[in-house]
RNA sequence: GCGCCUGUAGCUCAGCUGGAUAGAGCAACGGACUUCUAAUCCGUAGGUCGCAGGUUCGAAUCCUGCCAGGCGUACCA
């Protein structure tokens, strides 16, 4: 809709400058916006205000003549006149349009012939871009902040889909380098003891029980001579095993997160095809990386980084960056245009480096963008809940899930833009009334579903689904036309989303058109004696049914059909 | 010290590519079920938009400087 009130004031201003009463045929930057005010008029434009400097003319004269301007294209256009009830002039030169009750009627047609696909935008232009996100390492279960990440992850993919990018949504395997070794080692020691062995177990190895449970598995199928054997080559081996039995642990909970990932890959794997070593060699071909005190430095400092970075230690092992550098020249092989990277905000100190390495080779900087996701307070009944990582007691993401489900869990962390801190609240995520969002609006779902099964029992439709609004012109209550305004808005939000990366975005948009239904409900039947007016208000809530349910799956959020 | 994020109602937060009287939920108080699901709705009350300057016809929104909180500042991952 706002499109087509941009045209009429464009065409509008066009026709003035042919006419001679604007002296300028220079369009400015202009707005056209929805007033919060509804006396304000369902669009306004700040256009008068801006065209002052251009036109050398008061902004309250260009609005009047606007306005004339306007009334005309009217008269020779019929499709502006049935849109248009009349336009006014207010404040310091604002031009508010008000529509037409027809004027919104055929969104409700769009949204029933659309369906599935109505929101949906090609704004992406099919351009390639890969969203990696969680990448924890196979070391320990995942947990709540990985949760967040997850959701917020999966869901800019599907919007970043939904608004017509070719999205891949990938996941990095570290499975390579210190912290696997020290899995094993964890898992060795746990073993040593299980069969009897007093050992002191290091700080610096991983604490959970899950480690112990390890443990008890390898020796249950090694059996008791295992202790006895090579050590190293007994260490390699529980370390390839806890790998590889946690990571398939992290795609279980994932799953059961409602997240899947169309690629799953391993650091390991650019180890073996040389691909790090090349990318060290790249870089040192172009004086990118050069070497002090033994060890090998990448000038990123050249890039805007506070200080230069050591890709390979004195000691001949490479860091986690020169990986990452390979890794990220990979993606950009792979045929990306853009690479979005989902990291928690105690990472953002690794942007600059990553991105002097994405610019190094020649990528601009805006190919390269990382979302940083802000820590997750965990609360139960409003009370911190503390968490011993050093004992390795944590909530995990399974727990979560387990406990409140992964609806609530996923609407919960998506709640929130991420550049805030998060206070998730297991009580409350638990509880089903208006303290916890989902319900709120699955429950629009939900009741919709109620309603259309009724009238198909009482023969009023044939089906509880159809593509074709019924006596749309019978919608006219302020009601009414006010949910119609917000379901046309849904489209743009679906883009603000995808431009800003931000999926809260949608979960506010979900909750405006909750409220605005739940409101619609409470006020006026549905299924009515006039057979003609309940056709038409199936056709509404039916329209409402599909852009919860296409708004919800956008968060990976279900919506049920009872409740 | 430097970098990133945040500061809006009692609480949790939207609004931040500048617009006309700053919004929602929770909590508080008062109402609405003989009805298509009350997991809902309606009403009342509640604000120096951290502080101070600046830009602008116009600033919660942009700029600068402070103040406060979180996180980060390794040849760790």
């Amino acid at each position: 809709m706002k499109h087509k009130i941009r045209k009429i004031v464009l065409d509008a201003a066009q026709k003035g400058f042919e006419n001679g009463v604007l002296p300028s045929s220079q369009i400015p930057e202009m707005e056209i916006e929805e007033p919060r005010i509804s006396s304000h008029g369902d669009f306004s434009t700040n256009f008068a205000m801006v065209s002052a400097g251009i036109q050398k003319m008061p902004p309250r004269k260009i609005a009047q003549t606007m306005v004339q301007l306007i009334e005309t294209l009217g008269k020779t256009s019929e499709e502006t006149a049935s849109l248009i009830e009349k336009v006014e002039i207010a404040g310091p030169g604002f031009i508010n349009f008000f529509l037409s009750k027809e004027a919104w009627h055929p969104v409700v047609d769009r949204i029933l012939e659309q369906d599935k696909k109505y929101g949906a935008s090609d704004m992406g232009k099919n351009e390639k871009v890969q969203v990696e996100f969680v990448s924890a390492n196979p070391t320990g279960p995942l947990h709540v902040g990985h949760g967040r990440g997850a959701a917020v992850g999966d869901s800019v993919g599907n919007i970043l889909g939904f608004a017509g990018f070719d999205v891949q949504k990938e996941y990095y395997i570290n499975d390579s380098g210190r912290q696997i070794r020290t899995l094993g080692t964890s898992v060795w020691l746990r073993l040593l003891q299980k069969s009897g062995k007093e050992i002191e177990f290091p700080d610096d190895c991983y604490k959970g029980d899950y480690i112990k449970e390890l443990a008890c598995e390898i020796l249950e199928k090694e059996g008791k001579g295992f202790v006895q054997g090579d050590e190293k080559e007994a260490i390699a081996l529980c370390a390839k095993f806890a790998a590889k039995k946690i990571l398939k642990g992290i795609k279980e909970d994932l799953s059961s997160f409602g997240v899947t990932f169309d690629q799953w890959f391993s650091e390991q794997s650019l180890y073996d095809s040389g691909r790090v070593q090349k990318a060290i060699d790249d870089f040192t071909s172009k004086d990118l990386i050069y070497k002090e005190d033994g060890a090998l430095w990448f000038r990123t400092q050249d890039f805007g980084d506070e200080k230069n970075r050591v890709v390979v230690r004195n000691n001949g092992l490479t860091t986690y960056f020169a990986s990452d550098i390979a890794y990220h020249m990979e993606k950009y092989d792979r045929g990306f245009d853009k690479v979005i990277d989902v990291w928690g905000a105690d990472h953002h100190g690794y942007i600059k480096r990553i991105d002097a390495s994405v610019v190094a080779q020649g990528k601009k900087s805006s190919q390269f963008e990382v979302i940083l996701v802000q820590l997750v307070n965990l609360l139960r009944g409003g009370k911190p809940f503390q968490m011993s990582t050093r004992a390795g007691e944590f909530v995990t993401l399974k727990d979560i899930v387990d406990e409140v489900g992964k609806d609530a869990a996923r609407f919960m962390f998506l709640s929130r833009s991420y550049d805030s801190g998060l206070d998730f609240d297991l009580e409350l995520a638990k509880q089903k009334n208006s303290n916890n969002p989902v319900y709120y609006v699955q429950y629009v779902h939900a009741r919709i579903t109620g309603i259309l099964l009724k009238a198909k029992q009482e023969n009023i439709i044939q089906s509880i689904d159809f593509n074709k609004g019924k006596n749309l012109n019978l919608l006219t209550t302020v009601e009414e036309i006010n949910l119609i305004k917000i379901l046309d808005t849904f489209k743009a939000n679906v883009e603000k989303s995808a431009q800003t990366l931000h999926p809260h975005i949608i979960f506010t948009y979900l909750m405006t058109l909750a409220s605005a239904f739940h409101g619609y409900y409470n006020k006026h039947k549905v299924i009515t004696e006039n057979r003609r007016q309940t056709l038409a208000r199936l056709s509404l809530v039916l329209g409402v049914k599909k852009v919860i349910r296409n708004g919800l799956a956008l968060l990976g959020v279900n919506a049920p059909e009872r409740m």
